[in-house]
DNA sequence: GATTCCCGCCATGGG
DNA sequence: CCCATGGCGGGAATC
């Protein structure tokens, strides 16, 4: 109970640390937690005195921070889920939150019940450059229906979901089954819409997906959370329905932020807070984050949400109450896997990079084209040279292993479901964007 | 009082 | 039927 938590939180400490002292090294500039937050429990003695509970200690951010810090090694082979729920001190539930955005974002790869291969940030490239593509797509493929309300009539109150079929969305599964690869695929039978999807439709990781999509697809680069939930939700929703999506934006945008793939700020004045795409982000890890130039445009306060440099957990509750939950926590297989060196030939067919700043994904640009670093365009004003997207947009699928094509697969499957739910949504993007988005760079 | 968002119940779907 | 997965929303902590 408490005694085996407490324990588990050592544990989870002392890994961490561990890991992040190994990482420090690889930190261009090492600099040392600024802290924004003074920990609650700072007073006392060494150790701490009982710690009241506190929130921070347990957001998704900081846990999403220290399972990059405990995984991002040369050495990680896959990664399983009771081993990673345990070492960081919490429960399964959290693992499945954050491993479902990491995934969403190619740092991750399923692999098999309860196991994960570990990609790495050179896997985000290629993945936002995906569902970048993907997104443009949509756009201009879809029907335009322009500022048409698309009535659905009736309310409808709480079924947003509906499945207009589309035409062209065969096609693009014809298209996808091609590019996937797949040995076993049947031209013909397993073409299903894969009925009652409907649980993934609404999943952390599809939700992530359409979240950064929005801001892959926009030049304007910061969203609020409502904003969003509006965008990727249909028209006009019960209001418990935009309640909850935006509590899942809240748990997505703040491993994002995790991540440095977008930043929180405070809108101009008296908004609400919105969040800012850093896609040239860098290095997962603490506050610190060397996010390049970019100097917030004038009014806009970068005061995102900073993760403390300290191990998570604790055994402590949300309130006085008390309820060890305590789950078995059982911690047993992790065999000798062969998928262990999949992420070594990824990573030597990537050349190592992590160090130099610039490194490509899992596929090696077909045609070494090289672009400028950000050459010159916009002279002043904040340019937004996508580093991870200009990168990967010379990038050839030309696989030649298991886990790229298992990330392929991946990706496929990806696409399915996320079109038959966008293709609703985006019409109220395309009235939103209009056609100055779909030209934008590149 | 409003916002942020953690916690864990429990539906669900795969085996 | 068991168990891995993961919606979902109450309600506590923060702002």
């Amino acid at each position: 109970m408490a005694a085996s938590s407490s324990s588990v939180a050592e544990v989870a400490a002392a890994a961490a640390a561990a890991a992040a002292a190994a990482m420090e090294s690889a930190l261009p500039q090492q600099q040392q937690e600024e802290e924004a937050r003074p920990r609650p429990m700072h007073a006392g003695g060494a150790k701490s005195r009982h710690h009241a509970y506190s929130r921070k200690e347990k957001s998704l951010g900081l846990l999403c921070s220290n399972f990059v810090v405990l995984y991002n090694r040369d050495d990680v082979e896959s990664i399983g889920l009771d081993e990673a729920a345990k070492s960081l001190g919490v429960e399964r539930r959290r693992i499945y939150d954050i491993v479902n955005v990491l995934e969403s974002v190619g740092i991750l790869v399923r692999k098999a019940k309860n196991r994960y291969t570990w990609i790495g940030f050179d896997g985000v490239p290629m993945a936002l450059r995906e569902l970048k593509e993907r997104a443009l797509r949509e756009k201009s493929g879809l029907a335009p229906l322009q500022t048409e309300q698309q009535s659905a009539s009736t309310v409808s109150d709480d079924e947003d979901d509906d499945k207009l079929g589309n035409p062209d969305g065969d096609i693009e599964n014809e298209k996808l089954s091609q590019i996937v690869d797949n040995p076993s695929d049947k031209p013909g039978a397993p073409r299903c819409r894969l009925r009652s999807d409907h649980r993934k439709e609404k999943s952390l990781g599809l939700l992530t997906q359409n979240f950064v999509k929005l801001f892959l697809t926009m030049e304007v680069d910061t969203v609020s959370l409502d904003e969003a939930a509006k965008l990727l939700l249909g028209e006009g929703h019960e209001e418990t329905n935009m309640r909850t999506k935006v509590r899942r934006l809240y748990d997505i945008a703040n491993v994002l932020s995790s991540l440095n793939l977008i930043e929180k700020i405070q809108q101009g004045d008296s908004r609400k807070p919105a969040f800012r795409w850093l896609g040239r982000a860098a290095r997962p890890n603490a506050e610190n984050a060397v996010t390049v130039a970019v100097p917030p445009p004038g009014k806009t306060v970068s005061n995102k949400r900073a993760f403390g440099t300290d191990i998570t957990n604790i055994g402590v509750h949300r309130s006085n109450q008390d309820s060890s939950i305590q789950k078995k926590a059982k911690l047993a297989q992790s065999g000798g896997d062969i998928l262990k060196n999949c992420k070594s030939v990824v990573q030597s067919r990537l050349g190592q990079g992590k160090k130099s700043g610039f490194v490509y994904g899992p596929f090696h640009p077909a045609s070494a084209r090289k672009h400028e670093l950000d050459g010159g365009n916009k002279p002043g004003q904040r340019e937004r040279a996508e580093d991870w997207e200009s990168l990967s947009d010379s990038f050839r699928p030309q696989y030649q292993n298991q886990a790229l094509g298992d990330l392929f697969a991946h990706y496929a499957e990806a696409w399915k479901t996320w079109y038959s739910e966008f293709a609703q949504g985006s019409n109220i993007m395309q009235q939103h964007f209009g056609q100055s988005a779909v030209n934008h760079f590149l």
